[in-house]
RNA sequence: GCUGCCAUAGCUCAGUGGUAGAGCGCCACCUUGGUAAGGUGGAGGUCCAGGGUUCAAGCCCCUGUGGCAGCUCCA
């Protein structure tokens, strides 16, 4: 007998063997004709699926989130079948459904291209319109691999030693449409009853990857596409990607002339338009601000550090890889060409940093390392917190740079503390308390945070264990009174130490880090460094690195993005544009500029000869908070019309009064 | 770096081997106006760079540079 409790409580009984879908069909007959799937104990299933004894049983319909995974899956089948057909040759190697669509990655020697997505879409189009069911079927592991490795497919092969390894006992196929007879796949499952279901796809790009994700492992052309139960959502779905594209940093961020990144400067390197400047330069006060008040002191230094440097903190040569290449110093390299060295020796010394030289820092810890040892230090001077807007430069891979977001050089809102191992918790957790300051004042609330932890079976990280297990406990207690939820992140520590991360997405659904806020026990060892304690003996003080921000370039491009340009009165680069009705009131436009200026505001005037309307909608576009109109009565009046680049016109006010509002607003960051 | 796609005016783009185009923007002139585009005219090109094929290349081929999507990486 089984015993099917439904979603409401209430409780159903079918002979034993009954599958999902007849479960379906005894509640009734509308709902086995949008069954999807079915869900048993929190388990999605197939319909087809046999149920015995008495379960938590929901029917899953296409209005169930988990019923677009189990299509898009079916989908990735009908789209390897369309491409075998196509390439009898293509092996195929794995192919999950995504939060957008799926994607199939498979061995094949000849290209792929986006030429060919229209006969990949013909020949899945007349799956789809076969109806065929998808079948399921089990083999016992052996008898599975049996007949996997007949097949030839050694993907499939490392794939069912994976659920074995995984503690599968048995395989299962799935026939799109009858087993022996039609296309079959390897697969765990589940999948929609047949791909007549499948109402809207669509073939959307291709990319390379490799298996397992491991770069030195085989290479795979991956089909991406997509699946909705209906066209309408389809649609949705590229329109609104289209809508994304247009508010994307990329775009915006040059077309309001804010930075611009020039071919003959060098790929990820950002100019800062004045525009672009300015929001940054506010930031930055903002920041400097709290900083103060939470007792930073202010350092500057270099963009350049002898090599040596960076092989004492470690940097060079174990991140030589994403470094530019050492500066070589010219007597050095004169001497060198003297005693017959080649280049290709030279490349090597500079590979192995046996070379004299200077680095473009990677990172700024070093320096101001350097700055706290120049001094002898009491247990009294700690925590002593440096801060720089530090520029550092890191040699990203061509292929992973894009707009602000992934740059080869960036300005971190950077500091270091350097405290006793009892103030660590307390140091965090007043970094936490900045970073939560300006998310907050920005209004971004779509962060999440991750607390990198270390894996205890990787030899990756260095240090003490006991140490490690103290700094990872001052950093879940620091979350956790942060008060928003956060995740735990075995191996996603740094090699020196654990961390906190804020990551946010991008308009194109892309995660970046941002803030951060790190505990570091290595660098002062490297170092060397020392406070004096109380007992008068030398000790080793403790180093938290943290950027709210992360960095000034990827913050603004996230920034951005979150404003979609338009940036709150305090940010916005012009604050105020003031439109002359007609050149007759150029003058009086003059003086109401002169005065705001006067206030500290930014100010725009249009004296040209346009008519009022194109004025307005030029600076609308722009995304000016306020245009102030003026014209013959507000020039009788002393007044300004003023009109909000969202709200539309808000009557006139006095000038004075205008004034207080804006720089009141400013003032309390609005 | 890898796979695929892309590169034409400041911007967005059209141009399938035979005299380089449009819209927006820019400049000038006319117009002097009341809350999202007034009118007319003009300037503006290394068709990404280098090489090749061809009587002839923006267009075809090769190499490089840069951009986009994804993979990988991200101290």
């Amino acid at each position: 007998m089984v015993i099917a409790i439904l979603p409401d409580g209430s409780k159903r009984e079918l002979p034993d063997g009954a599958s999902v879908m007849q479960l379906a069909e005894s509640i009734g007959k509308g709902l086995a004709k949008a069954a999807i799937a079915g869900r048993v104990d929190g388990k999605v299933v197939d319909l087809s699926h046999k149920l015995v004894g008495e379960h938590q049983v929901s029917i899953v319909t296409d209005r169930d989130p988990d019923a677009l995974l189990v299509l898009r899956h079916s989908t990735a089948h009908v789209m390897a079948e369309a491409i075998q057909r196509i390439w009898p040759k293509a092996l195929l190697a794995y192919g999950p459904a995504l939060e957008t669509g799926f994607y199939y990655d498979i061995a094949l020697d000849q290209p792929i291209s986006s030429s060919d997505f229209e006969k990949i879409e013909k020949e899945m189009a007349a799956i789809i319109a076969e109806d065929r069911p998808f079948s399921r079927y089990e083999l016992s592991f052996d008898e599975g691999m049996k007949r996997l490795q007949s097949e030839g497919n050694k993907y499939k092969v490392d794939n069912a030693q994976r659920a074995q390894a995984g503690g599968a006992v048995s395989l299962s196929w799935y026939a799109t449409g009858q087993s022996g007879k039609n296309w079959e796949d390897l697969c765990m499952g589940p999948h929609i009853p047949s791909t007549g279901k499948i109402k809207a796809f669509k073939v959307v790009s291709v990319a390379s990857s490799n298996w397992h994700g491991d770069v030195k492992l085989d290479r795979f052309q991956r089909i991406y596409g997509t699946a909705f139960f209906d066209k309408k959502q389809l649609e949705e779905h590229f329109k609104l990607q289209e809508e994304a594209r247009k508010r994307d940093h990329r775009v915006i961020g040059p077309a309001l002339g804010l930075f611009t990144i020039d071919e003959k400067v060098g790929q990820g390197l950002i100019l800062w338009k004045p525009k672009g400047a300015v929001v940054r330069q506010e930031l930055q006060n903002f920041i400097g601000m709290h900083l103060k008040r939470q007792g930073y002191q202010q350092v500057f230094t270099p963009h350049i550090g002898r090599l040596d440097l960076y092989k004492t903190s470690g940097h060079f040569p174990y991140y030589r890889e994403s470094q530019f290449p050492p500066l070589v110093d010219r007597e050095f390299i004169s001497a060198k060409a003297e005693e017959g060295c080649t280049c290709a020796q030279l490349s090597n010394l500079m590979e192995t940093g046996e070379i004299e030289g200077y680095l473009l820092k990677p990172m700024n810890c070093p320096m101001h390392i350097r700055i706290y040892a120049s001094e002898q230090r009491s247990y009294r001077d700690l925590p002593i917190r440096l801060a720089e807007f530090g520029t550092v430069y890191r040699w990203e891979k061509s292929g992973e740079l894009g707009g602000m977001t992934r740059v080869r050089g960036f300005t971190q809102d950077d500091a270091h503390l350097f405290c006793m191992e009892e103030q660590v918790a307390a140091e965090v957790q007043g970094c936490l308390e900045l970073v939560k300051i300006i998310l907050g004042t920005l209004g971004m609330k779509d962060y999440r945070v991750r607390v990198g932890l270390r894996d205890p079976d990787s030899a990756k990280y260095v240090g003490d264990p006991a140490q490690w297990d103290r700094a990872e406990a001052a950093c879940l207690a620091a979350a956790e009174s942060l008060g928003v939820n956060f995740s735990k992140e075995p191996g996603e520590a740094a090699f020196y130490g654990p961390k906190i991360d804020f990551v946010v997405k991008d308009v194109i659904g892309r995660e970046w880090q941002l803030g951060t806020v790190q505990v570091d026990y290595q660098l002062p060892q490297r170092f060397e460094l020392e406070y004096i304690g109380a007992d008068n003996k030398p000790h080793r003080p403790v180093m938290i690195h943290r950027a709210p921000f992360g960095s000034m370039e990827r913050f603004i491009g996230v920034l951005i993005e979150h404003f979609n340009g338009a940036f709150p009165l305090w940010l916005s680069p012009v604050q105020v544009a003031v439109l002359s009705i007609s050149e007759k009131f150029n003058d009086y436009g003059q003086q109401v500029v002169n005065q705001l200026k006067e206030a500290g505001l930014r100010v725009e005037f249009d004296n040209s000869g346009d008519k009022i309307g194109a004025k307005i909608r030029k600076y609308t576009l722009e995304k000016v908070p306020y245009m102030l109109i003026v014209g013959e009565k507000e020039q009788a009046e002393g007044k300004v019309a003023v009109r909000h680049r969202t709200e539309g016109d808000k009557g006139a006010v006095s000038l004075t009064e205008f004034v207080t509002k804006a720089t009141t607003a400013v003032g309390e960051r609005q």
